[in-house]
DNA sequence: CCTCTATGGCGAA
DNA sequence: TCGCCCTAGAGGC
């Protein structure tokens, strides 16, 4: 389930649940058993996450870094039995336990301790990231020079994530629908004004993936989620959102539970399926080593 | 049981 | 471009 939301909403769970404690770090499975010795019994500072990468940081600059890959999941949840949290099931790779939540890493395609200065190094590798816009180094302009010097095609250059971080297949597909793009169009063909809108529309839309715990891409569906936070200024999200669901300050993210809304896109995984716009037939194409959907007759802008 | 798929990304060829 | 790594759930027999 992870792109770049899923990444920032686990980072502010686990720094709520856990930043300012001493948590226990076990490796059940096994493999990640060296790392978890070494940082059981630390202080946890804090969890931040760029594009789709995960940092926590421990005292005496020990970073654990983590990636998800394609099927990885950590799941912060609370407990409140004394004799301490369940039994972990299947193979987590690390869990984290302090005394009143435990957090369980599962599937993930990195899991490492890092200096704080390689982790700098690896946020340096990518590209800015929407869900750090305003910040130093999240500048749309810095992907759109990358963006501006390439022939590949956009659908590539958005999972490309040196040119911007965060986005994976899903948000990819749906953005350049709700934007009516051609995602053939070469990255050096499409208009700056149309980067621009692009980018600030993933503001907005990543912003209530974090909020919402999943991706919500059908207008209808973001129009109902910005009314729920009660919010209509997309800039103006408190970051203290990040791992929490509405109304749920001071609460944990509920594992890999359902959503709010129901599982509903534009085109991702409609192929063959009439365009909610045009009724045209939805395509699909593997492009970036990733099915790519499309609507061959809406998305012609560039 | 088995096979397939998944919101990633890497390195070999 | 392909194979491969990680894991779990769905669907087929």
């Amino acid at each position: 389930m992870p792109e770049g939301h899923t990444l920032h909403r686990l980072a502010g769970a686990l720094d709520h649940a856990f930043a300012g404690t001493t948590p226990t770090v076990t490796s059940p499975q096994g493999r990640f058993a060296d790392g978890a010795a070494l940082l059981t019994g630390r202080p946890l500072e804090s969890a931040e996450a760029y594009g789709k990468h995960l940092f926590v940081r421990f005292a005496g600059d020990a970073v654990l870094n983590v990636h998800l890959g394609l099927i990885g999941s950590f799941d912060v949840l609370p407990y409140a039995d004394p004799a301490g949290p369940p039994a972990p099931v299947g193979a987590v790779r690390v869990r984290l336990v302090n005394d009143s939540a435990y957090a369980d890493l599962r599937g993930a395609t990195t899991v490492q301790l890092v200096t704080p200065a390689e982790m700098a190094a690896t946020i340096a590798r990518l590209g800015p990231d929407p869900l750090r816009a305003g910040t130093a180094g999240n500048e749309p302009e810095r992907s759109l020079a990358r963006l501006a010097r390439t022939t590949r095609p956009v659908a590539e250059c958005l999972m490309d994530q040196t040119i911007i971080a965060g986005v994976g297949n899903l948000y990819r597909c749906e953005v350049l629908f709700r934007h009516r793009v051609d995602p053939f169009v070469p990255g050096a063909k499409v208009k700056k004004r149309t980067w621009l809108t692009i980018w600030d529309d993933l503001i907005e839309l990543m912003r209530l993936g974090v909020a919402f715990g999943q991706i919500l891409t059908l207008q209808d569906q973001v129009i109902e989620a910005k009314t729920i936070l009660g919010e209509r200024d997309p800039t103006a999200y408190d970051p203290g959102w990040a791992g929490l669901m509405p109304g749920e300050r001071g609460d944990f993210v509920r594992g890999r539970t359902g959503g709010h809304f129901p599982r509903d896109f534009a085109v991702y995984q409609r192929d063959g399926l009439p365009c909610l716009v045009c009724g045209s037939r939805i395509r699909t194409r593997v492009l970036a080593g990733r099915n790519l959907f499309w609507c061959g007759r809406c998305q012609r802008r560039h």
